[in-house]
RNA sequence: GCCGCCUUAGCUCAGUCGGUAGAGCAUCUCACUCGUAAUGAGAAGGUCGUGAGUUCGAUUCUCACAGGCGGCUCCA
């Protein structure tokens, strides 16, 4: 799960459009002649291609310019911070070695081989020296050189040296992030002191594609170092482990700020927090990583979702069926899983000469109920749901609290359609879970389109044509919702592609969450068929598709969109009744009486502590309505409210008080 | 699985340069019976994650394991 977060844009600067209209050189210039006095301009779009400032720009080509205030100037303030880092690394330290230093969200990184980790005080040393450089104004230079140049030059360096060997190979790390050769040419970057003047010195340099900002002290005062952590060479687990440093950087100190205000407000709401706080659920060393514990109120949300989004898949035209979570292993060749997913799944059990397994997933089953009798194309789409318990051994470092777990509770469902229906039933299935989720309070959302690796064809099963017209189907019917489609190549299941829905929470973080898989594989392996109007046997299309994708993770994803502070229906406890005194108990008790006769889950604070403190505790907890009865509530028949934000409303008769209660909690509320 | 850091009371954390430990909150008891975010006093609570090693002696040092955190890899 990623805990990055996404800013909002930067806010305090200028749109480049609104500064410039591009211009289209007539002559040989360079971007400093163009925008040179603008300050704000830190490279220019050639054609659509960014360059530095002091680049030729031979006639005939639209140049526009770019600011830190938007994305890709941003970006190169971010690289240029990670040449600052690098260089104070190698100042301190010069035997590390380089390994590649991109843009990344919200900051960027640069990998180090080095002898020792790095520590925080390191940091805290490297960000000294970091703002000298930035103070000292270097001036980024861009060298165009030879592959002999380059190997001489980089002699040292022998990750830069297999960089260069990778030359016109693939140029993104394994995030997608630019890495720092490709393209036509090989270009070494200097960081000059004194740049113009006799006495002018390089003093730091690296292979880099560029480009950079003019000088060092246009990164300003946004930056710092966040963390160090080891990261495999180019991403791969075979290759070694180097020491990657994280800064992050900003056009300005308060955009600095914002940003490490964000992360603490993320940190306040983590789930993992809040989960104990709120005694929602625990992990215990005794029953094992990954594996979480319900606890009452946890249990309440638990099963309130699961009420819900059951009844969502009746109305859907699902049936409800049930399967167990143990099976034999035997299943799972059929349906092709065990050679891709026996390292995930839990070892094989032998018993009286069988030999079972904990299930990983629940497609198989769900296909033995298909094709438990002869089915008729009248039966299609025949749409198979439950809340499937599978247990997959993640490997120890990827568990993380509710939202990477070992054993999980997904909302699974499959739908058979015949191939012409396979259309219209992902769009009815894309439909529904934006459904569930807005009824969630999630409405920002974009889809992802993973597609099968055709580099790597032993990891998908099927051919060529069977995966060009699924993804075919998905991506139309992903545009006709009108949503943002990205692209995921090599994403897919070993079955089919499919399309997952991301979704923004409050704080602008995006969550994988529900996935439509499109398989025209397992109905083959398990030789599945219905027989169609004109008496042939045909095989039928399943769809997989799971809306919150599994109850753990869609929990965890919730309490950190609300905070903790659920909408009326989801919170474990939705009245929380104060008396203002012992005196006042049995007249509180009996408005409980009336609010549980109607379905509301209330709890009465009879301890002994003082008024006060039972509204602070009941505030803590973070319960929709907090209900308050003394003398002059009881005299009128009436109680008090106290709302989650702190406002109050006095002297509401008991039985309106009821009304609105009922009425409440009753409704999906957005609000987050 | 890999790298680094971490594990002391239910929770958050002090502390012991190696001589078996302390606070706040929570819990329990007593007093107070109170009108919108902490009443006071007292008590109880820990083989200092588990196992092994070094040592006269280990919560403290070393190693292994388990669990957690941050990344990497992975994520049907």
């Amino acid at each position: 799960m990623s805990d990055v977060v996404s800013p909002p844009a930067p806010a305090d600067h200028t749109p480049a459009e609104n500064l410039t209209e591009a211009t289209t050189t007539t002559a040989t210039t360079t971007g400093i002649e163009l925008y040179g006095t603008r300050r704000d301009v830190v490279v220019v779009r050639v054609d659509g291609e960014l360059w530095d400032l002091d680049r030729e720009i031979p006639a005939g080509h639209k140049v526009e310019p770019v600011t830190v205030g938007e994305p890709d100037g941003l970006a190169v303030l971010r690289h240029s911070a990670a040449h600052v880092l690098a260089q104070a690394v190698q100042q301190v330290n010069p035997d590390a070695k380089l390994g590649i230093g991109p843009p990344v969200t919200d900051g960027f990184y640069y990998d180090f081989d080095v002898e020792t980790p790095f520590t925080p005080e390191d940091l805290k040393n490297l960000d000294k020296i970091m703002a000298r450089i930035i103070k000292e104004g270097q001036t980024f230079r861009r060298r165009v050189v030879t592959e002999d140049e380059a190997r001489a030059e980089l002699a040292n360096e022998p990750y830069k040296l297999e960089l260069i060997g990778l030359k016109g190979g693939s140029d993104t790390d394994e995030n997608g992030e630019n890495v720092e050769v490709g393209g036509a040419e090989l270009t070494i970057y200097d960081n000059v002191r004194g740049a113009g003047r006799e006495s002018e010195t390089v003093v730091w340099s690296d292979l880099c594609r560029g480009p950079h900002l003019p000088s060092t002290r246009l990164i300003g005062n946004g930056v710092q170092l966040m963390r160090s952590a080891a990261a495999y060479w180019r991403g791969s687990e075979k290759n070694p482990m180097l020491q990657r440093v994280y800064g992050t950087a900003w056009p300005s100190k308060d955009e600095l700020r914002a940003h490490l205000e964000r992360l603490a407000e993320a940190e306040r709401r983590d789930h993992r927090r809040i989960g104990a706080e709120m005694d929602l659920f625990s992990f215990h060393d005794e029953v094992g990583s990954g594996l979480p514990l319900f606890h009452p109120k946890g249990g309440v949300i638990k099963r309130v979702m699961e009420d819900y989004v059951r009844q969502r898949h009746i109305e859907e035209g699902f049936s409800y069926v049930g399967t167990p979570h143990i099976t034999k292993d035997g299943l799972f060749h059929t349906s092709g899983h065990l050679p891709y997913y026996s390292d995930t799944m839990f070892p094989e059990m032998d018993l009286e000469g069988s030999k079972y397994r904990l299930k990983a997933m629940n497609c198989p089953m769900h296909n033995l109920i298909f094709a438990s009798r002869g089915r008729s194309y009248r039966e299609l789409p025949l749409r198979l749901f439950e809340f499937g318990s599978v247990y997959r051994y993640e490997k120890s470092g990827v568990v993380q609290g509710l939202t990477r777990v070992r054993g999980l509770t997904q909302d699974d469902s499959h739908s058979y359609v015949t191939p012409e229906q396979a259309p219209s039933e992902v769009k009815h299935l894309l439909d529904f879970m934006l459904s569930v989720l807005r009824d969630f309070g999630l409405d920002d959302f974009y889809l992802e389109l993973s597609t099968r690796d055709d580099s790597k064809p032993d990891k998908f099963v099927g051919s060529d044509e069977d995966w060009a017209a699924a993804t075919k189907i998905l991506e139309e019917v992903g545009r006709e919702t009108g949503l943002e489609l990205v692209a995921d190549p090599g994403g897919a299941a070993f079955y089919g592609p499919k399309i997952s829905v991301q979704a923004k929470d409050a704080i602008g973080r995006t969550w994988q969450m529900g996935t439509v898989q499109y398989d025209f594989n397992q109905p083959k392996g398990f030789g599945l068929e219905y027989t169609a109007a004109d008496g042939t046997r045909q095989q039928p299309v399943m769809i997989h598709s799971a809306k919150f994708g599994s109850i753990e993770r869609f929990m965890g994803v919730l309490i950190e969109h609300y905070a903790g502070a659920f909408p009326a229906w989801l919170a474990p406890v939705q009245v929380k009744l104060v008396p203002v005194a012992e005196a006042f108990d049995d007249y509180v008790k009996d408005v409980a009486a009336q609010l549980t006769a109607r379905g509301v889950r209330v709890e009465i604070d009879l301890s002994d502590d003082r008024f006060a403190k039972k509204i602070r505790n009941a505030s803590k907890e973070k319960v929709p309505f907090t209900l308050i009865a003394g003398g002059e509530d009881a005299e009128a028949g009436a109680v008090s409210f106290r709302f989650r934000d702190g406002a109050q409303e006095n002297g509401v008769p008991v039985a309106d008080a009821v009304e609105r209660i009922v009425a409440a909690v009753a409704e999906r509320s957005q609000q987050a």
